[in-house]
This record gives structure tokens, sequence and C-alpha cells, in this order.
DNA sequence: CATGAATGAGGTTTCATTCAT
DNA sequence: TATGAATGAAACCTCATTCAT
């Protein structure tokens, strides 16, 4: 019997040592030696989860993304108001949701120009617009929303606010407490009444 | 004086290449030596120019932000398609701009974590709402804008709107036509009449 | 004492795993990892049997050998038809012929810079020209070669040939097809007629 | 004006400190450091000349080609004893040529499994047979060799005769002094007569 | 006997920076 | 002002070997 370890946890673990790591300095600053001491191993340690570098990264962001569909599971949108509290879900409000964003801003950045970033950036997307427009769509069924609106594009604009409101919000965290971000959402999801 | 001037021009080149080389390849995996090949002269020319790579990247955001000034300086706001005309013109439409727009979101990212970085994305930023508010002013003034609207904030949204916008766009320009980007703005605009 | 001959048999399981590795990437390149994946086991399995890496190495030659021996020990050299036959089957022809050809001139190769191998080395050349020499004194004592040969310098100048033709083919071996080592066998052959 | 170096002169002197090396410990042991203590540089400024280390081995073999071909170029083959100094020219008779010969093992070895070694090395493979059918046809012209000889087979088989003699002797250089060698290519070109 | 996770030293490779010319 | 060779530190990556299970 081989040391008893379970090996996607053990990638997790390692995986979210690497966001902590990417948080703090960047990706492109980012040191392997640096995630093996948060992960409390060795650099080798790393290659046996990940081939390389980049795949760490890949899998940091994969798993930031899979904890946050399971954070989100549970919330149903049923109302405007679900939406809104949807939407401040994927803001970076405390520190921990701030240093998620600023783990995902670093990788969307990544996949400006590195194809397989890229087409994890992509896919993740496409779900996150699905997911909205079926939101939408409840919300449009239920009265909440007019009948003449056009759904992809009220998601398209409400992701790029959040982006947009992200960005903003990590880049001057002092600026933005939560309420000035609510404000912005809320101004926002006012149109669609 | 003429040294002088060859001297800031020379700058401005080396500037422009790394631009290139950044929207190319991403500030990540920038090096002197690509830049240096790019301008069509040697890494050791750019030590003539640049203390260090830091610097040299930094100024050339400054540059790519100095020759959107020029650009913009001609443009008058007096009408909320004016503005309209203005937000388009922020993004990444053809290739130049969309290039400018890599290259900006490479330097954002950057200043997430460095502090040099920070200031100067700090200081063109305030720049950048507060010239949209006096825009807002005036469109107010004219009664084109309601004159209960919170112009500080309307600012900032659409900033959000316009960065994160930019970005979906630059990581999928397939699907962001500048017919696309319009309606988005439009759409946007709406709200302020 | 069964356990013993598994013992045994795994061992040269593990060395002809080895062997096949060898065959296909080089000493140079070899990786216990490849050789374990290869014989269907992991690297800590390999320590079982191999000290190291390097004992590896040598018993997998050691075993290339052994095999041969068995093979040879069938073959009667009784005339110079018999010889001709005996050094056809040192050549590479054929897949399995040529992949342990492969293997001994990564050994030999080897041999040129390590000690330990150039004794084994060292060790199964003396065999094979011992051999030799038998050989050609029964074909002497038989009058099929003249008495005047010095037997020993035949016997060399027959290794020389057939490790170089051997070198040659493998290297080339779309140009040495068995035909042509025949002939450059029986050509050799000739002159001891 | 740079540093001012030869750059071709530079990466001979890299690609003869590599030789020594791989002369002294082999291929599968080279460790760019030796040859930068070696060539008394770094390792850096090898990369300045040779992308990676195989380019380095490979510019190296090539060095030793070419190195041999100038000395060569001299002899001219009018004789059978032209052509048997020629032979003796490519055996390890000395420290120099023996190290030459084990450089040449090496790479040879590595041509069985690396395919840009591989063409490197067919292309002298091809150099080599055609000078030395030259030579016969010339030899042959002149009445020292029977017109009924198959010139390129007796080019092979001096080549493979050279080849297998030289490995022979460089892993047992006390029992192959050039005297022993001499006689073996003399035995040989007795056939030729 | 077997596993395979972990180690950690060692090597290649990269590249900003320096500096003689 | 410009060159580009050279440096040397730093980082990634490899992999034989160890060892708890």
């Amino acid at each position: 019997m081989p040391r008893i370890v379970d090996h996607d946890k053990r990638r997790e673990e390692l995986a979210e040592a690497a966001c902590k790591v990417i948080a703090k300095i960047g990706v492109g600053n980012l040191r392997l030696m640096d995630v093996a001491r948060q992960a409390g191993c060795t650099t080798g340690t790393l290659q046996h989860y990940f081939p390389n570098k980049q795949a760490l990264v890949i899998a940091s962001v994969t798993y930031l993304t899979e904890r946050l569909e399971k954070n989100l599971k549970n919330l149903h949108v049923a109302s405007l108001d679900d939406l809104r509290a949807y939407l401040l879900e994927m803001l970076p409000i405390g520190r921990r949701r701030s240093a998620d964003v600023v783990v995902w801003l670093n990788f969307w950045t990544m996949a400006l120009t590195d194809k397989d970033a890229r087409a994890v950036q992509s896919e993740s997307h496409k779900i996150w617009v699905r997911r909205l427009c079926e939101y939408l769509e409840t919300l449009q069924a239920q009265g909440e929303i007019s009948s003449k609106t056009d759904l992809l594009q009220e998601a398209e604009a409400i992701i790029a606010l959040v982006d947009g409101l992200a960005m903003r919000a990590v880049l001057d965290p002092k600026e933005w407490p939560k309420s000035r971000l609510s404000e912005q959402v809320d101004l926002h999801l006012e149109r669609l009444r």
C-alpha cells in the first residue's frame, strides 16, 4: 500500500495554495517555490500533480471556479432581489473574494495571450452567460422583467458591469466598499424592472 | 535641443515597440530581447532610454495613454451622441485599439500587485473619471441628463461598463464586432436620457 | 526455492523491459519511470530487484548476452558455412535483433566512460573472442582454413567487421537488408578459404 | 562597437571544449557546467552560441568532422599505400585521435535514438563513403585494384572495418597499439591487391 | 513484495543587467 | 550613442532514491 493520499484532494490543496500566492504576487511573478512553501511541500511534489507551471495555474483557476459553483449551487434566483444577491456574491467583498477576483483577473489577462488558458476561460464564460440567461428567463416568466427585454443582451451587460466593477474594486479597494458596489448593482438592475 | 527631441522620439518608438510585443505575448512573457528586435535595436540600446524593464513597461503604458489623449483632444462632448462616440473610441474596435486594450489589461493586472504600476494606473483613472464627470455635467447643464442624476455614480458605471466590455471583447473578438459593442453602449446611455 | 526462481524470473522480465526502453530512447535518456511503465510496475518495484539505475542497465545487458548465449548454444560450427550462419546471427536482421544491437551499442558507448560497464563489456568480449578462435581452430584442423593463418588476428578482424557492420546497419536499416549484410560477411570469409 | 569577438571562432572554441568533456565523461553525463568550466566561461555564455545542449553536441561533432576534413584535405590517395595511410589517420592512434573516436562513438550512439543527430551522422557518412569510392576508383584506374572489384561494396567493408576496429581500440586501448591496428588494415587491404 | 508520494539535489534554460569597445 | 558578449542569479523541471503504508 502506498502512502495513503487522496490524489484529487491533494491537487485541490495545492491549487488552493497556488491561488493564495497568485492573489498575493500575481501570475507574472509566480514561482513554484512560493507555492510549495505555501503548501508546505517541495517543488518536486508539485510535479507529481501538475506537469508544469501553466498546468498548475490553469488547475488553480479551475479549482476556484468549482469552489464558486458549489457556493452558488444553493442560491435560487426567483426574484430580482435574488439576482442582486447573486451578483453581489461575484464581487470582491471581503478578503476572500477580493483574492478570488485578483486571481481571475490575472487569469483572464493570461488568457489574452495563452491559448490553453483562453480555452478554459471561454468555457467558464459560456456557463456563466447561460446561467444568467436562465435566471433572467425565470424572472421574465414571472413578469419581473419586461417581455420586450433582450435577455442575452442584458446578461452580457450585467457581466460587463460585474467584471468592470470587480476590476475597479480590487484596484482601489478603499474606494469600493460593499455599499458602493451594491449601489452600482442596484442602479443597473433598476432598468430591468 | 534637437538632441533632446530625438531622444524623446526614440523613447516613444521604443515604447511603441514594447506595446506591440506586450499585445502579442503579454507582460508576463515580455523579454527585452523581443522589444529590441521589434524596435530594430539591441537590448543594450534599451538601457540608454530606460533604467530597467519595469520602467520600460510603465513608459509604454504612459505612451499609450498620451497617444489616446491626443486622439481624444479633438472630440468635444456636447451631446449624448458625442459621449457615445467618445466611449466607442475607448473600446477595442479594429486591430490597433484591440492591441491597446490588451496592453492596458495587462498593465492593470500588473498594477494589482505592483506598487509603481498601481500609482500610474490610479492617476490615469482619476483623470478619466474627472473628464467623464465634466462631460456629464455639461450634458446635465444642457438638460440632456436629468438633474437628479448622481453624476459621479454614473461616471463610474460607465467606466465599469467600458472596462468590462473591453475585456470581454478582446477575450472573444469574434463575438464582439463594433455593432454589438455599440448596442451595449446605447443600451446603457438610454438610462441617462 | 520457488520464491527464488520467481525472483530471478521477475528480474529478467524487468531487464527485458529495460532493454526495450533503451532500444527506443537510448541509455542516456533512460528513466526508471519508463522502465516501470513498460514492465507494468512502479519505480518502487524496480528497487527491490536492482539497487540503482546503473545496476539495472548492467543487468539488462547481461540478460541480453545470456539470451544470446542460449540461442547460440545450439549452433555448432563445423564448417565455414556454419561460421557464416553464426555471424549472421549477430547482425541486426529483423526487429528483435536490431533492438538488441542498439542496446549493445549504447552499452559499449557507456563502457567508454563507465568503469563497471567496461568490466562487463570486457568480460563478454573475451568470451566472444575465445569462442571465435575455437571455431577457427576447428576449421583449421579440418583444413577449411590455411594452416598459416593467424587465427587470433582473423578473429579480431571478424569481430571488427561484425561490430562495424552492425553499427552501420542500425544507423541506416533501410540501406542494410539481410542480403547486403550477408554479402559483406561472404566477402570477408572468402579470404579464409 | 561591441566587445570584439569572432563569433564563429568562439563557437569553435566552445565546441572544442565540449568535445574534450564528452571524450572524458561521455555525452550521457555531459553537463553544460563542465563545458563552461573547460571553456573558461559560464553556462550563460554557452546559450549565446547554442540554443540548447543538443545543439551544442551536434555542433561539437560537426566541428570535429570539419577539423578532420582539413587535416585530410592534404592527403592525396594515389596508391594503396596512400589509402593505408589515410585509413590509419581515422583510427585512434594517440591521445588526440582516441578522444575524437570516443566523441564519434558517443554521437553515433546518440544518433540511434535522436533524429537531429541522425541526420547529421547520415550526411557525414555519405561524404565519407563517396570519398572512399573515389579513391578506390583512382586505384582501380591505375590497375592497383582488380577491375572486377565492386568498389562500393569494398568501401563499405573498409568503413565497417575501420569503425569496428576503432571501437575495439578505444574500449581496450592497451590491447590496440598502432602496430596492431596497422596489421589489421594491411590484412584487409591485401584482398584488394 | 509492492506501491507511489515525497524528497531534494542537480541540471538546463532563461534573461535582465553590466560593460568593454 | 550603440553594440552585443558575457555574466550570474533565478527559475523551472527532471528524476533517482527513499520510505511510510
